[in-house]
DNA sequence: TAGTGGTCTAGACCACCTC
DNA sequence: AGGTGGTCTAGACCACTAC
């Protein structure tokens, strides 16, 4: 058993008292000073270990309050039901799944026309800096930044269907927007990654330290070729992606929860 | 435009030229004293700026050596194709689809009867508590720690399948195993999610800081009821998680790659 | 105003790697 | 031996929050 670290020694003692309730979610920790006293330590070490905490997810800091346990609370997205066409109400599937958990969901959008990075190029089949039409979209639930969204639509695409250049959201949705256009989306290929934010996306979605970023990527095909290619990125600490594959009838007939 | 800390320019100035390939993938970076002197800052506040770029998962320090610019490299799992019936080999299909990218795949192994934790408990529909199988396996690829795989079996289930209690692996696989007692499953229940590891994944994993989980719950169903549920622990930075849904022949009929 | 965390310094000593 | 990062200290000053 080698010796650890005084300022390990102080994220394992904080570590284990959080994970048995002594400080459970929400409550404040001693303040560095006390914790210098109470590890016989320099309020530098005693922040090391903080620090540990902080960027392991566990804690949150603030100046001029202190350490705050960190809270968990999840929203849970069905990629499988996703953009059902089927779907009963107007407006994007996103803001039907929030008010049906009770949240109140808002966003802001707009409109570019690009040059389409590598990354999409790839997905789209399309020459890498070709024009596209990127609809981007910043989202909120309960005024807390949630995720962003960047769907690009190569640009032969926007030639039969103009819609998608304009500003301004489109009512009815963009997929049902195309499918009466005759373009309809009958495949997705999703693709899920995780990282640390970069410091763009931690301002946007007002990330901490210690919070990873969950990427989404979905290529949207007809029975001809791919058409859009939508790149969502979710607070990891705040969302989980679902979905349903084959017969779930055993789990869905008697659903409580 | 407000100062920023100089931490902060010291992190912003190096990130932009790890952007920029002024210091590549794999390449070192200069010194801490070199740094300090570059920036004229005290050797504290630069190593602040690296360890901040380090929880951001950019790069990566060992004692001795230096600070390095990280790799990545990601390894593609295709989830809707996984634990296909129809499977051609014998074998899991993890390790098939290891080799099949050429790389070599190798696994510890181990059984034990325990408590079902509450987690899991809720998913297969049994009494937090109660008894239930749990084979767990831990995953390496060309020696690397890749994922830990944790799959239980309720009680139940273990009478009518004995063999999930023994230690060993079952050479058919488990699921097919399952299926030549009648209990083929139907369906899965997916959940993707993405925090900062324990101190205990990241040593199983041998994770560095700044770089998190990804955690992937699979519940698999017969068409009465759930028979088993996985809990994944991937790396973050060497996993991606692939979902194919509906029509994909466009993409699929001239796939190069 | 008092208490909290945030930034920064200068310097000491240790542990690890390479030569 | 010499250079690298890792740990730790003591103290200064700043910025934010509460009262």
């Amino acid at each position: 058993m080698s010796k650890q670290p005084k300022y390990q020694q102080v994220a394992d003692a904080l570590r284990r008292e959080i994970d048995n309730g002594t400080y459970g979610p929400g409550s404040r920790l001693p303040s560095e000073a006390e914790l210098a006293a109470r590890f016989d330590a320099s309020r530098n070490t005693v922040r090391s270990g903080l620090s540990l905490l902080v960027s392991q997810g566990l804690i949150t800091s603030s100046q001029g309050l202190g350490y705050e346990v960190r809270k968990h609370e999840v929203f849970e997205l069905n990629a499988s039901r996703f953009e059902n066409l089927d779907f009963p109400q107007n407006g994007d599937a996103y803001s039907t799944d929030v008010v049906n958990a009770g949240r109140r969901p808002h966003q802001t959008f707009r409109v570019e026309v690009t040059t389409t990075p590598e990354y999409i190029a790839q997905r789209l089949k399309v020459e890498p800096g070709s024009r596209s039409v990127l609809r981007f979209c910043h989202r909120f639930v309960d005024d807390v930044p949630w995720s962003t969204q960047a769907t690009h639509y190569p640009d032969w695409l926007v030639q039969e269907a103009p819609r998608l250049a304009e500003p301004g959201d489109i009512d009815e949705g963009t997929t049902r927007y195309l499918a009466g256009l005759g373009i309809e989306q009958v495949g997705y290929a999703d693709e899920i990654a995780t990282r640390m934010p970069t410091p763009e996306e931690a301002r946007l979605l007002e990330i901490g330290p210690g919070v990873p970023v969950l990427l989404w990527t979905r290529t949207g095909y007809t029975t001809e070729r791919p058409v859009r290619c939508t790149v969502t990125t979710f607070r990891g600490d705040l969302n989980r992606m679902n979905y349903e594959i084959g017969d779930l009838s055993a789990r869905n007939e008697n659903e409580a929860k």
